[in-house]
DNA sequence: GTCTATAGAAGGATAGAC
DNA sequence: GTCTATCCTTCTATAGAC
């Protein structure tokens, strides 16, 4: 593969990406990919096939980029409550610089639960739930919080952090009404949102 | 109008909500629908006209149907604590009998923004946080709660309830892989997610 | 009001020249 | 590897008979 097959590739990927996240799949055209990626719609099929595997390709790669903004909560050393701030912080950050991600991810894994099924067989999730609960074992025996319950905390900061960006069409809308801005609103979130489930949790 | 004709209308427009539903504005397929309805395309147009027209009344009526269920939250007479409660309670209820509906509305939201401007337009939301803060003041200035801070309460809550409903087919995937089944976890939050605000709340 | 048949356009995919 | 031209299917929408 020679330097140029690659920029050509790249291309297409980065246009294909920008089309499918702002049409879906359903929504996109071959036609629309190729006039974003400056080429002709002969070569999207030269390098991908087809519509459905130049799809999976770009899916795929942006389900492991989500999912790996998720990874610090697992690994990093900081206690509890530190954490809980880290995780807000950064996460929105990233949604901020990429609004559109988690409703393209959600509703495509809707119409079509197969393509995600792969990716969550590399995980052991059992083993993340014991390994986060040994982490912090003495904060979370204090506030009386079991290992069962993890997995509904877990939902619930996802929750906070990704639902009013799936839900951002209507949000807007109605920020807007009030005089208030998105994303000035999603600053305050990030310290609101990491008080929030604080408090929740220390009852 | 006959009385034939309204049945047949009416089968035409549930047909048309579960295949919309299902499959989105851009995946449905009007021969669909009418295979749904058991009548022909042509007639599809004969009431309806356009595929866009016929989305728009299904889409309209869901939100609707949506918006509808937060309606007690602002004109019951329960105290915080209980209207919290009864908010879980019912609006989870309401979508595990509409699991689907969350990831329709929001999706089909975001690929055309303008499709809800027109509802939102009828409500005025700057006197709804007014009526609101009214309606608890005693309860919110105990825990040190301004006004300015409900919409980020209401937001977190909607969230709790709506979104692993819109990300149901990643977490179906994850509670599996646990031995959990999606409607037990789901019946467990509507007291978690109650028991999590209000301590949220209290501080 | 309901049907069959079909127009007309659009989209995914491929053949073949360069 | 890249292009133009085109095939073939699918889809929305309409015409016209009953």
């Amino acid at each position: 593969m020679s330097e140029n097959d690659k920029l050509t590739e790249e291309k297409i990927f980065d246009a294909a990406t920008d089309v499918f996240v702002e049409k879906g799949l359903d929504g996109a055209r071959m036609q629309d990919i190729a006039d974003h990626a400056g080429i002709n719609k002969a070569l999207l099929h030269y390098y991908f096939r087809t519509k459905d595997k130049l799809f999976s390709a770009v899916f795929e790669m942006i389900a492991k980029k989500i999912f790996k903004k998720f990874a610090p909560v697992f690994d990093d050393d900081l206690n509890l409550e530190a954490k809980i701030r880290f995780f807000f912080r950064e996460h929105i950050s990233f949604l901020q610089a990429n609004p559109r991600l988690p409703g393209f991810l959600l509703n495509e894994v809707n119409r079509n639960p197969a393509r995600i099924k792969k990716l969550l067989n590399n995980i052991d999730f059992n083993n993340i739930w014991l390994q986060l609960y040994e982490q912090h074992k003495n904060e979370l025996q204090k506030y009386n919080i079991s290992q069962e319950t993890l997995p509904q905390i877990m939902i619930s900061m996802a929750a906070m952090s990704v639902f009013p960006f799936a839900a951002r069409g209507i949000l807007e809308g109605v920020l807007d009404k009030m005089g208030l801005d998105f994303n000035e609103y999603m600053e305050e979130r990030k310290t609101f949102a990491a008080d929030f489930v604080i408090n929740a949790l220390k009852k």
